[in-house]
RNA sequence: GCGGCUGUGGCGGAACUGGCAGACGCAUCAGACUCAAAAUCUGACGCUGGUGACAGCGUGUGGGUUCGAGUCCCACCAGCCGCACCA
């Protein structure tokens, strides 16, 4: 055994042995651990160091599992769908799946240095017609459902990427991708009823262990809410309007009603010497980008020369229409009670509508003057007067029911999903438009629609997909009536693929099915989840929704896909000239590629090192100096290696004491995913183990071997190598993780610190559960000269830990 | 605007239920080895005062609770993230 750690050659060896014997064997006695990476988009850039931090942690858990006795699932794959490959074909006039297919070679060998335990015989690929013949056939159980549905209606669109968005893509009004401002075009689209799911999505966020925050993101998106609605009568009129509101407690307060733009049925409602002015009103709005409507806060509005009975007071209020209501919430209608809204109160001063308060705060003697949204006694409101607010507000939806006027209600931020794109490179959507029997599905045994190839995969300003040119393609036979008809030309988004993805790899090479229901029962659903955060209401509610899905279809035993959720923070790179940090992109320059570290430290290094920046959860800062600590550290370990292995002796108390405690304080680290006080608990510890080898001679061979265990999770070369070093044959990973006998963390003595009054005045050492007494004794003594000649008050003792002496 | 998270040495960060703040590592400095450098090893390393043992201060700021607060409570400041007129 050399003096020295030659990464090179012992990555080498054992990265070639366990490609032919791999540690994590298929074995049915064994339980399962289902452990997921989200699968990348194979890009040509190729991956940076960010990329190996999640990929190290979810193997590392990986690897602990094999080691604790699990057969683990840790699969990789490709989302490979998209618009870069795409716009990367337009660019150099290559077909998007030779770029797919280079690229998939270019990445898969850079995750073959992170010596991952992924099984490449579950790899999946979404442009694969074998896959994508599922994404299809899903697609067509949710038309079956009712669940997909085509719709025409104003849609997000980003003039960049020349095609519509969904709302998650299209959050602040710019697109998720690009960062274009999103502009609407009326457009004839896919639709998927996620709507129908919003109350199973957010119900179902409870089971999850998942950080509250993507939870607390993900309900918000949903963003349910209770309320009533309320029928008001349009004044010599047939017309009524309702409205929603979940303040129906403040209904006597409301002097004025807003509709939306948009609202549906306002030429009955307009008068018309208004309707000139309403009209060019909801012209003007209509021209507005979504941004403009949202970044610009002051309000505009017209009157459509209209009034309303207020229901409960027959009072006339005026009917206004104003852009601050939006058409596809509620029912596009608001009453609006300046009193008690900030909005309303803004308009209502603008506009100079009257504002009546109906709840004074229950401290305040006289009613409020403002807008004053909290609760307090109704007042001005007739029969409710004295009630309190806030259980008015639950009780006033069921009364307004019994009058015939209103009933409780509840409603969605979420919108259904607008499922189609007007790109080339996706799934083409498995429908037949057909003159005679209008929308056909695709008959299951004709999957995969197969994408055909193409002259130009420029995506057109009209909003019609690059397919729509390739007349052979489109013209098709009925699969009804057998007449003429016409393909879908619309591509799915690239969720698509990546929504159900995490099914395929329980059983990837099934031709009958997407999966097999046997081995959906093995191995879903996902144990842990391991990626990013930017995922939180995009991949991750519509893989959500997906499941939940095909639950419905009796298709999957589960309605919730992935039990732990953990998201590792960003690498980022600090840049001196601007003094701010930045994600790490080719365009910036700021990449940071493992090639060169794992060159000059090995890849044991750069994985220990990957967890040992700071806690995996939190962004940060890549900064390649601190390596050299964990390099130095291994150098450390291998040379103890060297100098103690061949003359073991015996165990001693103390040594006992400190490797139990190495296994209790590492397991604790790693049952919490806080990697990086493992690692400083591994440096820690091999420091006192040496400190004692050296203070008694030698160390037992069971301190050493345990070491090599609970590092080769982390460093799992080295370990492998010392491994064999001992005179072991097989591999390491058929060990079992050790445990720990808390007997031997009872120790003799224990340092307790001294106070007086409150401040360190020194520490003394007893006898573990020394007496009280004997203990306070013995610290006065020890504490005499730092009482001044003061005398004791009091005496504070917390066992084993502390003395405070309160001196005056 | 609303909501959430974070704030500890020159730097990354530790500190389990309130109990010796700064573990572990990086950087720096000193020493050893060397003709020299690198590598390695040993040691120092929050700030202030003192030759010194020691003392005072110290976890964004200001209050509070407590024998005792990085940790709990209140107010504020700064940074990051999410949502953005959802009635």
């Amino acid at each position: 055994m050399e003096n020295h750690y030659d990464f090179q050659s012992i990555e080498k060896k054992w990265r070639a042995e366990w490609e032919k014997n791999p540690i994590n064997k298929e074995d049915d006695v064994k339980p399962r651990y289902y452990c997921l990476d989200m699968f990348p988009y194979p890009s040509g850039v190729g991956l940076h160091v960010g990329h190996w931090r999640g990929y190290v942690l979810s193997d590392v858990v990986s690897r602990y599992k094999v080691l604790q006795g699990y057969q683990v699932l840790h699969p990789m794959g490709w989302d490979a769908f998209g618009l870069p490959a795409e716009n990367f074909a337009i660019k150099n006039n290559v077909h998007p799946s030779v770029a797919v297919k280079n690229n998939v070679a270019n990445v898969k060998r850079q995750l073959h240095e992170i010596s991952a335990i992924y099984d490449w015989d579950r790899e999946v690929n979404t442009t694969d017609p074998s896959y994508y013949k599922w994404t299809q056939w899903i697609f067509l159980q949710m038309y079956k459902m009712g669940l997909a549905y085509e719709k025409e209606m104003p849609l997000n669109w980003c003039p960049k990427c020349k095609c519509v968005l969904a709302n998650e893509e299209a959050t602040g009004g710019v697109c998720e991708r690009c960062g274009s401002v999103v502009t609407k075009k009326n457009l004839r689209q896919w639709m998927l009823k996620i709507t129908a799911y919003a109350d199973r999505l957010l119900e179902g966020l409870d089971r999850l262990d998942w950080p509250e925050k993507v939870k607390k993101m993900q309900s918000d998106w949903i963003g349910k809410s209770y309320g009533a609605e309320i029928n008001f009568k349009v004044v010599d009129s047939e017309e009524a309007i309702t409205v929603y509101t979940t303040r129906p407690d403040t209904l006597h307060g409301c002097t004025f009603m807003v509709l939306a733009p948009e609202y549906k049925g306002l030429d009955k409602i307009v008068t018309a010497d208004q309707k000139e002015a309403v009209d060019k009103y909801c012209f003007d709005a209509s021209t507005k980008s979504s941004v403009d409507r949202m970044t610009n806060k002051e309000k505009t509005g017209v009157f459509t020369g209209a009034y309303a009975t207020n229901p409960v007071n027959g009072k006339q209020i005026p009917i206004w229409v104003a852009d601050y209501v939006l058409a596809d919430y509620g029912t596009g209608a608001v009453m609006c009670v300046p009193a008690h809204d900030e909005r309303d109160y803004e308009f209502a001063t603008k506009f100079q509508l009257p504002i009546i308060p109906v709840i004074r705060p229950f401290d305040a003697e006289e009613d409020p003057t403002e807008c004053y949204t909290g609760d307090g006694i109704m007042i001005n409101s007739g029969d409710w007067n004295g009630m309190k607010a806030f259980e008015a507000k639950k009780a006033v939806p069921d009364m307004l029911d019994k009058m015939g006027i209103g009933k409780k209600t509840v409603n969605y931020k979420l919108r259904d999903w607008v499922f189609s794109r007007q790109r080339y490179w996706g799934e083409p959507i498995p429908i037949i438009h057909c003159e005679k029997c209008g929308v056909v599905p695709v008959p299951e045994e004709d999957l995969p629609v197969v994408l055909p190839d193409v002259e130009s995969y420029k995506p057109t300003e009209t909003g019609e997909s690059p397919l729509a040119h390739i007349d052979s393609w489109v013209n098709t036979t009925c699969p009804c009536c057998g007449g003429p008809a016409k393909r879908e030309t619309n591509t799915m988004p690239q969720w698509a693929g990546s929504s159900w993805y995490f099914l395929r790899y329980v059983d990837n090479h099934n031709d009958k099915e997407f999966a097999s229901q046997e081995a959906l029962k093995k191995w879903m659903p996902v144990d842990l989840y391991v990626g990013g955060i930017e995922h939180a209401v995009l991949h991750l509610l519509y893989a959500r929704f997906y499941t939940k899905v095909l639950y419905d279809c009796g298709v999957v035993p589960f309605d919730e896909p992935f039990k732990k959720l953990f998201n590792q923070g960003m690498i980022t790179k600090f840049d001196p000239t601007t003094g701010k940090s930045a994600k790490m992109s080719k365009s910036v320059g700021n990449v940071v590629s493992p090639d060169d570290l794992t060159r000059k430290y090995g890849c044991d290094s750069l994985r220990m090192y990957e967890l040992f920046v700071g806690p995996p959860e939190v962004d940060c800062d890549w900064d390649d100096s601190g390596i050299d600590g964990v390099y130095r550290y291994l150098n450390k370990v291998w040379k103890f290696f060297a100098t103690y292995k061949d003359q073991c002796i015996a165990p001693t108390k103390e040594m006992e004491y400190l490797r139990n405690k190495l296994i209790k304080d590492i397991t604790d680290r790693m049952e919490a995913l806080t990697m990086n006080t493992v690692i400083s608990g591994f440096m820690e510890y091999t420091n006192k183990i040496i400190d004692l080898t050296k203070k008694q001679g030698g160390v037992d061979r069971q301190t050493l071997e345990t070491m090599i265990i609970l590092l080769a999770p982390y460093t799992p070369h080295i370990a492998e190598e010392l491994w064999h070093e001992m005179g072991h044959t097989a591999s390491v990973f058929e060990e079992k993780w050790p445990e720990y006998d808390p007997s031997k963390l009872v120790q003799d003595t224990v340092e307790i610190a001294l106070q007086v009054n409150g401040k360190l005045r020194g520490t003394m050492e007893i006898a573990m559960n020394e007496d009280k007494d004997s203990v306070l004794t013995r610290a006065k003594e020890l504490l005499e000269s730092k009482f001044e000649g003061k005398s004791v008050v009091k005496e504070i003792y917390v066992p084993n830990k502390i003395a405070n002496f309160i001196v005056k």
